[in-house]
DNA sequence: GGCTGTGAAACATTTCACAGCA
DNA sequence: TGCTGTGAAATGTTTCACAGCC
């Protein structure tokens, strides 16, 4: 049975904010719980109880080594080589997300735009081409960005799925269903804004 | 002391779901706990605790009032009146979140459109005119919504803070600090792929 | 002395299973 | 009979506190 059990979902959910906090302190040579925490938005025992089940040992009075660790967890979030994304749909927001500066500094490659209006095919959006969905499996993609309205979402996310992308990130307003295999995460813009507004009045 | 327990967070993230279900069906009048699972993408047995710790009794043999229960939620989540949404920053995306029709159909106004780039200025988007941030405090806003980049999210923050803004949805890649009293969410797109990456070649 | 690593307790959330009512 | 409402168990996560090592 080659499925260890990973770290648990809450600890992998504050890697990314550990990566970034280590490559702030770039300059540093080693970081102590206490310093990570504060730069993650966390608290010191969570930092040592993550590190812990990581299998990243730190050094007692010193702290953990910040090269060491932003290696291993670039490792652990698979970030060694570039990845590999993809953006369907070519309306405001798939633009808004191809030009955003963001991917391409945290090792994201947004290689391909697709949209299935024959009026946007062959614009150019942040370097790169518009194109049709028929071309989709033959790029190499590692994860797919739906950003289109949310009728044609469930279609798009299994000819994703179905061209081997592993991992869907889905802005559309419709929840996507898929057989095991492909990892979903759902962004839904007035979900958010309807647990602010009842955060907002009470909490 | 007025602070009576209100729902676990783990129920507030679940109702929107749970509202959008029961708008999908307003043709039915009763609903099951087993049918609002399955289109809320949960299960029975967290509906049922859900319902209870909401305090919306069912019956029954029978399920749950979809139209009585429609109302509990909106309620419980402040969707009563129109909600005022403001936007800062109007590059892509911000524009594409001021085009996003569905915030209208969910009871979400955008009434202001804030960027300090004075080309932009006087532009209109959405039906809202761009202005600059210094008239923030004379509209009544509910939420801010924070699409500017990441070196003046802070800041910005700041601002709708002092303006009474209770809650903030923050797409900048930048972590906002806030004294208690504001209630902030964070949407950050790298953090989301570099989860995804990670469940894509584990999990 | 300062900081890590980790048992054990506390807390939060989900799941099970079934009594009880319409 | 079919479904809700909820104790109790199971699971997941955070916090506490301190022994142990550099």
């Amino acid at each position: 049975m080659p499925e260890t059990n990973g770290p648990p979902r809450a600890t992998v959910r504050r890697l990314p904010r550990y990566l970034r906090a280590l490559e702030s302190a770039i300059d540093r040579t080693s970081i102590s719980s206490e310093e990570l925490a504060a730069a993650a938005d966390t608290n010191a025992a969570v930092v040592r109880r993550d590190m812990s089940v990581l299998g990243f040992p730190g050094v007692r009075g010193v702290g953990y080594d910040v090269d060491g660790l932003r290696h291993h967890i670039r490792n652990e979030l698979g970030l060694t080589a570039d990845v590999r994304v993809a953006i369907v749909g070519a309306g405001n927001l798939g633009r808004a997300l191809a030009n955003y500066g963001g991917f391409g500094r945290r090792g994201f490659r947004v290689v391909a735009l697709y949209d299935n209006d024959a009026a946007k095919i062959g614009e150019v959006v942040a370097g790169v081409p518009v194109r049709s969905l028929d071309g989709l499996s033959d790029d190499a993609l590692d994860i797919g960005i739906i950003a289109t309205p949310g009728g044609v979402a469930q279609e798009v996310a299994e000819r994703l799925a179905a061209a081997d992308v592993r991992s869907i990130l889905n802005f559309a307003p419709t929840r996507i269903r898929l057989g095991a295999g492909v990892e979903v995460r759902q962004v839904d813009l007035s979900t958010e804004l309807q647990i602010l507004s009842y955060y907002g009045r009470h909490g």
